[in-house]
DNA sequence: CCGTCCAAGTTGTATGATGACCTGACGAAT
DNA sequence: ATTCGTCAGGTCATCATACAACTTGGACGG
């Protein structure tokens, strides 16, 4: 066979069903990086498709920088596809959905390091208005409680407001790239800590000790801040009920487990 | 006007040229979130292009989940338009380009965190064959000094080892991802180091106390090694003679002009 | 051997058409 | 009055075709 490609199915989008498959075929190294790939209209004969669709395909394999197109030439692996790594979200994945309790242990452990960093560098180098901001965040998280919300937006801004402080676009970035899927995680995070009074009151505590380090500019209490705060809420989350994960996050990690079977 | 757009101009690719502006249009709060874009004809319209262009700018923002296609109804902005932040090498920004000082030491504090996260769950979690794969790197780096190479890949693989030592898939993704930006900066400080004999022998030193404390399973020791490497990295570059940035740097910084005037 | 030029191949763009699907409005039946 | 079906218009998804812009390799002539 020369067509290792799985004939297309109508109902999805074509166009998302080529590019899964040209990506999956670079991933799996079936082209060496620099190798040109088919042209379009092989491609196109190959699917069975027209080539607008594999234009639309491999236009996205472009913004992925998994590939380049020189005109007059042809498509080309990318030298080094290295980012399609964080890329999972992309192509096939569906970012937003909650995740798997060890997955959401692994994330915040990713958290842990950018958040220590950040509240670091926050408490070196923020300014007035950044303290300003922060504080406002904090407000508007306990406003949000108190109406009844969850505040997963809130908390996250609570935490983008810091690591702006922090002045370091790449800090930021990252952490809002992350914030995508954060925000499942989080959502399972607050609904598990609402749970219990305490909890809540100690997220509250948690998250003033990082301000009052910000705003005292004492870099050294805010990296142990921040540092104790994600510590407790992955101690929280072990505490939680075992019955927690299949009740109310049932409904969120169920999406998960097509994931987990095919890891 | 209606019509913020500036008219396209041929040269360029236009696909490219259209997905940037609409890009920065929904950037910069233009259109609201879950606000329906104008149809593609009408857009095609606007930029003075065909429908085809048009689709593939919008199929690009639809892969970096900027958007929403809706068959039947319209294009919508997505509501939660943050990964975009990390996507800035997916539009326009070229990766693997090097980049200016500045930027390079806010790369490095973003490392710092990532790489001693990474060493410290590395010590904790690594296995046998983690530790010889780490080892075969360092040998792979010395050889590659030896051979009279730079040795950025090699340099690459020996942190990429340790972060699949630590055993998360999200820290390595991410540490994958910056990888292509790092790339660049990797290539300037080891042409930075090699001009000195006492750096390369630093480095190796400090690759070495990384190497051990992961091998002794002693995650402190690792987290110290890791962040003392990565802070030693910036002295160095700060050290660096001033006339370094003009000459050897000067080829490499030269892209960076372009972003620092629009900055 | 070397430079020039041309022709085939490939990507980029334009255009028109068709199918699938959504949305809102209208009107009939319960 | 509410619900449901139907319909028309709008919109995205896909197809087919044609042409423009560009690259590549080889033929050709010096």
């Amino acid at each position: 066979m020369t067509t290792p490609f799985t004939t297309v199915s109508p109902g999805q989008r074509l166009s998302d069903q080529v590019a899964q498959q040209l990506r999956a075929q670079i991933k799996a190294q079936g082209w060496a990086a620099g190798a040109k790939l088919p042209t379009e209209a092989v491609l196109a004969a190959q699917f069975g498709v027209s080539r607008t669709v594999v234009r639309e395909a491999v236009s996205r394999l472009k913004s992925l920088n998994l590939v380049h197109a020189r005109q007059g030439s042809g498509v080309y692996v990318a030298e080094h596809p290295v980012l399609e790594a964080l890329a999972f979200s992309a192509l096939g994945q569906d970012p937003g959905q909650a995740m798997s309790k060890a997955a959401l242990m692994q994330m915040l452990e990713l958290r842990r390091a950018l958040e220590a960093e950040a509240a670091t560098r926050a408490a070196q180098r923020a300014g007035a208005a950044d303290v300003r901001q922060i504080k406002q965040a904090v407000r508007a998280l306990a406003q949000a409680v108190r109406a009844g919300r969850t505040g997963v937006e809130e908390d996250l801004q609570f935490h983008r407001s810091i690591a702006m402080a922090a002045h370091n676009p790449f800090l930021t970035g990252t952490l809002d790239y992350l914030a995508q899927f954060l925000r499942g995680a989080i959502g399972v995070t607050r609904a598990n800590e609402a749970r219990r009074d305490d909890f809540s009151e100690q997220v509250r505590a948690e998250h003033a000790a990082i301000v009052d380090a910000i705003a005292a500019a004492d870099p050294r209490a805010a990296l142990r801040a921040a540092s104790l705060h994600m510590d407790n809420a992955a101690s929280r989350i072990e505490q939680a009920d075992p019955g927690f994960w299949q009740a109310e996050g049932g409904r969120l990690a169920r999406p998960l487990v097509k994931k987990l079977r095919k890891g």
